[in-house]
DNA sequence: TTTT
DNA sequence: TTTT
């Protein structure tokens, strides 16, 4: 049983971080990856793909992603479901990333990237109070292959927002 | 831009073989893969992936494949939407196969396999008439990294459903 | 910066065991994937991939996998090169296997696969002494992301064969 | 039988271009992908994969990519052999890639990239009238996955520089 | 609506 | 509900 994604893509929105109630951070973003072929109108496409992560990969994406910013996501595609507001099942597919890569230089996209300390949820990487959230999933189903010092410290190249270096 | 998707599973269900107006044909099925890790029940879970396939490697997947085949599959995600039956929209993820390989052993699943000597184009599981379907995808999107001559010749190993060799 | 590779291919050979000498578990084998095209020749190739592993699903893919196993493996693609005999730089690429999979139904390849207590570098799951072995990488830059409790227990299906559940 | 790469690195020359006797442009490079781990002595490593690519996103490759460009690769691994100049064989490993992407900022990393006008199969780096060159695998084994009909015109984002509209 |  |  195999299931492995890789994709590269821009943030259609900054990413949305939240904590569940035992501490445990997840962002949520969804990818934009444009299609190198167009349709039968001659257009290019995109599609738009949920995607899912945990722990410091999340804080760190919070921290250095945001709209439009091109990323990089390895993890698997995940099914659920959930009850819909009309008693209906509603079935959801999404990424769940293992590791997720800024993919920019650092100067590109200046200016209102969220700074250390702000709110997102109240998490930055030094500043994490845990918010009350629902967990529906399990957090140590996650396997994170990198560790990163500080990820604020080399000035250039693409930025490896993955980590291993968890709290708790 | 990049979005790569590899998937190992068994199919829940036998797929099902359509033709687009124009005679493309597309086969749908839902890959079961069971995830390498157990939930906070000790439980362990399997994603449901629905995925979809052109041309003649839908043939192959009709012809070779059936409910509980071992299965690899090569492709995309793509997203889309559609208008529900309430007026809402409904968002698809779904993955588009470039190749689909069997992965079982010939004689493995023996039985109700439909057998050699059937017509392609005219071999589908079950209504294998060019039946009128909404085309919302340009079937000549589909990339094909394979030929193969002969899918019924070789009698042992995997076999490689996905093939070039278009009749249209 | 990504680097991810799938495999879906069978052991040319049974894997070698090895132990390092602070006791790590380091697998080797080399995947035969037969190409899904035909040379100029008309002759189908194969690429053969050599492949390691660390740790517990070193020491699973000793005990499931043998010589004509058909294996799916996850992982990354190494660079390195050490002095030949001849003092000239020999340059090496393999794949260093984060998971491997046994995709062979339990019963399909009976007979000679190694028992539980035999040999292969004196390293089955529950007898392994370590031998001595030149390490020249860091085990613990592997990320291994499953938990299998008792790959012995259950008797269909493919086995994971990958671990986190390592006793160092 | 799976085989699938995908790569994100930084190009560590220019690419060399080449074309067959039959006229079939093949271009190589070596991308550099940083690991995301240490080694044991604290430092970041990287691998430096040799990559193969051909036809149309060969030429792209050449036009657009040089030292130090990051670029996502979509490939296969493919191993062969030679007769090393000692009479020995030397066995090679490299990535075939079905797709390049540059995931660069067109402006970027200016300078001396090869500059737009400039003829294609007239604008390889170095010597690009069509050289006599050993050809020992068949360019038609690739599947490209892409059209772009003018690369030149979209100012803005990563290029696809991948393509179907081969002059042969 | 799910496979072994 | 979408990015450059």
């Amino acid at each position: 049983m195999i299931n492995r994604v890789v994709l590269v893509g821009r943030l259609t929105k900054d990413p949305e971080l939240r904590y569940t109630p035992s501490g445990v951070a997840v962002a949520r973003f969804t990818l934009a990856v444009n299609r190198s072929f167009s349709n039968q109108q001659g257009e290019k496409e995109a599609d738009f793909i949920n995607c899912t992560v945990w722990r410091k990969p999340a804080e760190n994406t919070a921290n250095f992603l945001k709209k439009g910013s091109l990323a990089g996501v390895e993890g698997r595609i995940q099914t659920g479901s959930y009850e819909g507001t009309d008693g209906k099942r509603v079935y959801t597919t999404e990424v769940v990333a293992d590791s997720v890569q800024f993919l920019e230089p650092r100067n590109s996209s200046g200016g209102d990237r969220p700074q250390q300390g702000q709110p997102y949820g109240g998490g930055s990487n030094q500043n994490n109070q845990y918010t009350s959230t629902q967990q529906n999933q399990s957090p140590n189903q996650q396997n994170y292959t990198r560790v990163d010092e500080d990820p604020f410290s080399s000035g250039s190249g693409p930025i490896e927002v993955s980590d291993d270096d968890l709290p708790f």
